[in-house]
RNA sequence: GGCCUUAUCGUCUAACGGUUAGGACGGAAGCUUCUCAAGCUUCAAAUCCGGGUUCGAUUCCCGGUAAGGUCACCA
């Protein structure tokens, strides 16, 4: 990369506005990003709106929402021009057409003679034949003057086997197949992704192009327009597909191609997303596997790329997830917790409680989500309301019997509300207890106990559990059980 | 069908041509334990196949195979 060390670098994502962002997209969006910033650079959100009959009301909205979600800030967008201008395609018409006739000057490009039909019939031999279609094998003899309400093509003025470099793959080839006349701007006037493309990547500075590898079989049409428009070639940087895993995918609740915000919906950090978008596809060299927004800027090479596609993993993502949950200061944990406990149902929670609870819930939460699900399933509900239950419940297994196990919970009763209230912990709760327990067989008396003040068979520890419902309820709830038996 | 690309544990991946092919997630077992969860320890698990080059190939070359892409007035 030295000779490139005089030139500011300048990344950009480009989508067009055909609906929402999912993971492959995110993904090319995230390393433009890092390579732009780790190298000082540029990073250019520029929206590809070319074609109007698949454009979507709101997508770009949503698409600047799901980047910023993510934290991955642009420079220029659709809400700041650049020194070239708008970084919306359908405000730049009028500069793909000045090249458009500039071509059409040189006699490289030329009006489109054919009917739909016709091409159509082209195409359909072609099929039928099996060989690739090929445009420039019905390329007219004489070119008419272009009145704009034809597509326009591009002639493609030698036929050869391109020959490129891409950062990722290396030295890439493709044949004569993969040449072709194609349309540069639609009959409605509309420049083609072929060719805005690459006069707006010319003149926003773009230094390199990063995207996914259904574009490499196109490359050698693009550089047979970078010749005819005598631009010199950008970087390429073909990143590796991400492939569906359809095994996972039928066991998720979910279906189809996520957007990227179903997984803020689900309760996913951002941060957590980046880091594992980046590590699908590239990887650092070394073990590291948690990486900060920071970190991957510092770390992230475009010669780490990975070669061959990934499948999305939606479990280590959760794994990863967990991990910077945990690594979320305790305060600031609180606040989200507490949040979403009071939104569930209002539920009014002291942060002294909560913040006992934390320890325990932070070991089942890998994403926030799952906390919504435990709260709505009931998994957790006797933290916050008397539990119901059936007094056979309480017996531990079948030798214990309600008369014992009246005595170890009348016994369990009466060393807890020794306790004092300042001293009341799980500590002081579990020591009150356990040599007791030891001696009468620690399931048969702790396990009442935990169904007595759970009405779970899976719950935390109880004494976990006492320390956090307090005194006064754990007593209450003691006291209830015995009277059952 | 033509053209292009890719190929290491189930998954993400590491390995100047020389490693007992390493790590992580997931899985299994054990420890701990009243049940979960977490934690700790241990284990199983891969170089797509066939040739070649080489003293030696996961690595380089060729051929298969498989997967993905592409052959639009979509990007």
């Amino acid at each position: 990369m030295s000779e490139n060390n005089d030139k500011k670098i300048v990344t950009r994502f480009a989508p067009s506005p055909t609906g929402f962002m999912h993971i492959g997209t995110m993904r090319t969006a995230l390393f433009a990003y890092l390579w732009a910033r780790k190298n000082n650079g540029t990073f250019i959100l520029r929206i590809e709106d070319t074609d109007k009959e698949r454009e979507v009301a709101g997508a770009i909205e949503h698409i600047q929402e799901s980047l910023k979600w993510l934290g991955l800030e642009w420079d220029f967008g659709p809400d700041k021009n650049g020194p070239f201008g708008s970084c919306i395609q359908s405000q730049r018409l009028s500069i793909y057409k000045e090249y458009a006739d500039k071509l059409v000057q040189k006699g490289l490009a030329y009006g489109d003679p054919y009917t739909k039909e016709e091409t159509e019939a082209f195409r359909a031999q072609a099929d039928a034949e099996k060989r690739p279609f090929l445009f420039r094998n019905h390329r007219p003899e004489k070119f008419e003057n272009w009145d704009g309400t034809r597509p326009l093509r591009l002639k493609v003025s030698e036929i050869k086997r391109y020959k490129w470099h891409d950062v990722v793959r290396g030295d890439l080839e493709a044949g004569e197949e993969a040449l072709d006349d194609f349309v540069i701007i639609k009959s409605d006037g509309f420049p083609t992704y072929n060719f805005a493309h690459i006069i707006d990547d010319h003149l926003m500075g773009v230094t390199h192009i990063m995207r996914g590898d259904e574009f490499i079989s196109s490359t050698p049409k693009f550089l047979s327009l970078y010749d005819a428009l005598e631009i010199p070639y950008p970087i390429f940087a073909t990143l590796p597909p991400i492939l569906r895993d359809d095994k996972t995918k039928k066991l998720s609740k979910r279906d189809g191609a996520k957007d990227i915000l179903d997984y803020r919906e689900d309760g996913f950090l951002p941060q957590a997303m980046i880091n594992f978008l980046a590590l699908t596809g590239w990887n650092p060299g070394t073990p590291q596997e948690f990486f900060t927004k920071e970190e991957l800027i510092k770390t992230f090479e475009l010669t780490k790329i990975q070669k061959a596609g990934a499948l999305f993993n939606e479990t280590k993502l959760l794994w990863l997830n967990h991990e910077h949950i945990k690594l979320i200061p305790k305060d600031k944990l609180l606040e989200i917790f507490k949040g979403i406990i009071t939104s569930y149902n209002g539920t009014v929670i002291s942060d002294e409680a909560l913040g006992k609870m934390m320890p325990v819930l932070l070991e089942r939460v890998q994403k926030f989500g799952d906390l919504k699900e435990m709260l709505s399933n009931g998994e957790i509900e006797y933290f916050f309301a008397k539990p119901t239950y059936k007094k056979e419940g309480l017996v531990w297994k079948d030798e214990s019997g309600f008369e014992n196990t009246k005595q170890y919970l009348t016994k369990a009763l009466n060393a807890f509300e020794k306790i004092a209230l300042n001293d009341w912990n799980a500590e002081a709760l579990k020591n009150s207890i356990w040599d007791y327990a030891t001696e009468k067989g620690r399931g048969a008396v702790l396990w009442p106990i935990r169904y007595a003040l759970t009405g779970k068979e899976k719950s935390p520890d109880s004494f976990i559990v006492g320390s956090i419902i307090g005194k006064i309820e754990t007593v209450e709830r003691l006291k209830y059980a015995i009277s059952l038996l």
